[in-house]
DNA sequence: GACAAGTCTTTTGTATACATTGAAGGAGGA
DNA sequence: TCCTCCTTCAATGTATACAAAAGACTTGTC
């Protein structure tokens, strides 16, 4: 593994985990020594996540890591509307049957993965990211996939602040179900419905549950 | 200017303007010497393009300069249609209203700025710039204007093969045009369907005036 | 003559030394 | 005491030397 590669995966988890509070200044020397590279793949690392938003450079003088506000969660939600929305539909336009009603069955049991004892989710987590694939894989649009892969570094740092509670997960378990539905039916109507309810439903978790910088920046 | 800043600089108006090919690979030793820096702002910039799609990482050696297909085009407009529209509905929504009215003003007389000598339209395209970020503006939708902004680059690249023949140019103005009349209407529904409609045919234009991949690679 | 193995070359990846720039702090004067 | 200018220093920007890896070429053998 490259040096900067293992710098930029380190940078990423702590940024996304909220270990790095937003506002904190990544320095070069301070990050390779921390990191045990030196200043070049730091540097480089911290252009990648500059490219992504993770990270501003901050008026020539170090960069920083960046926040997320309560406009900035509302700005994401309603881009995260348009492209999803957009997906749903031409995957049900052009995905496989076979690949959605299975996700649709697994999806339905997904209860039973939430009730194991796993704090963080893993499997039901997998679960999403295999709509989430089938989705990207299905709609044939690598600059469409491309633009959601951009979006869901934001939200999974979003989705870190909620407290992501059992009952919330199975009902958006069953709000996912039924957009693998919907694809698998071929409606792409209904499944850009679907989606756009689960959204709202998510979104209104996420404000509900959390006021975001409540404890970061002061 | 920084030696970083240059050479993105340079590398990405050869790299839209067709100067570097599809496929050209990109040593560093070889654009470093061109550019008259070192390899170092030169691999930064190259790792910048590649962040932006114009060049793709070549598995360990050499990046190469992004191709541009006919299917790419296609998936290029069907998220630009997606993205624009929506900035075009929330313009209309959230905009204000002078500003589109004076740029829907100019807009119609356009023509008279195609009819000059200029070979490169720069006045044309100056003035459709300014609709793009009045329309950036009004939305107040960062990410949604980082989503564009990174098609633009792209789109700017299929610009650059189709011949944008008077005829079409004013047509095109005559679209804007509607487009920003929608917006200052306050008319998110026009103002979303003047939007696919001027993408459409932006996009048949395309198509019908240049056969992607004629002279290049192959 | 063809295939395989090993070496050799070229290119990228990393480290570090040097240059430059911008900010912060102190000294001097008003 | 406050303002200004200068010095100083710390951080980034650049260049280059060195290391490692991926191909290409050569050479030997079958």
């Amino acid at each position: 593994m490259r040096a900067s590669d293992k710098a930029y995966a380190v940078l990423r988890e702590d940024i996304i985990e909220w270990r790095l509070a937003p506002g904190t200044v990544l320095a070069e020397v301070e990050q390779s020594e921390r990191l045990g590279v030196s200043r070049t793949p730091v540097r480089e690392a911290l252009s990648r996540l500059s490219a992504e938003g993770l990270t501003t450079a901050a008026g020539g003088r170090g960069v920083v890591v960046t926040d997320i506000s309560l406009d900035d969660i509302d700005e994401m939600f309603e881009l995260r509307e348009t492209l999803e929305g957009k997906a749903a539909a031409l995957a049900a336009e052009r995905g496989e049957r076979s690949v959605f009603l299975q996700l649709h069955a697994d999806l339905q049991r997904a209860p039973e993965l939430i009730s194991d004892d796993d704090p963080a989710r893993h499997e039901y987590y997998a679960l999403v990211g295999r709509l989430d694939e089938a989705i990207d894989a299905a709609i044939s649009n690598s600059y469409l996939a491309q633009a959601m892969r951009s979006l869901r570094v934001h939200l999974v740092r979003v989705r870190r602040l909620a407290a992501d509670d059992a009952p919330r997960l199975n009902a958006a378990a069953l709000e996912h179900a039924a957009i693998a539905e919907a694809i698998a039916a071929g409606n792409a109507k209904l499944a850009e419905a679907a989606t756009t309810l689960h959204l709202h439903r998510s979104l209104s978790h996420v404000k509900a549950t959390h006021s975001p910088n409540k404890e970061h920046h002061g």
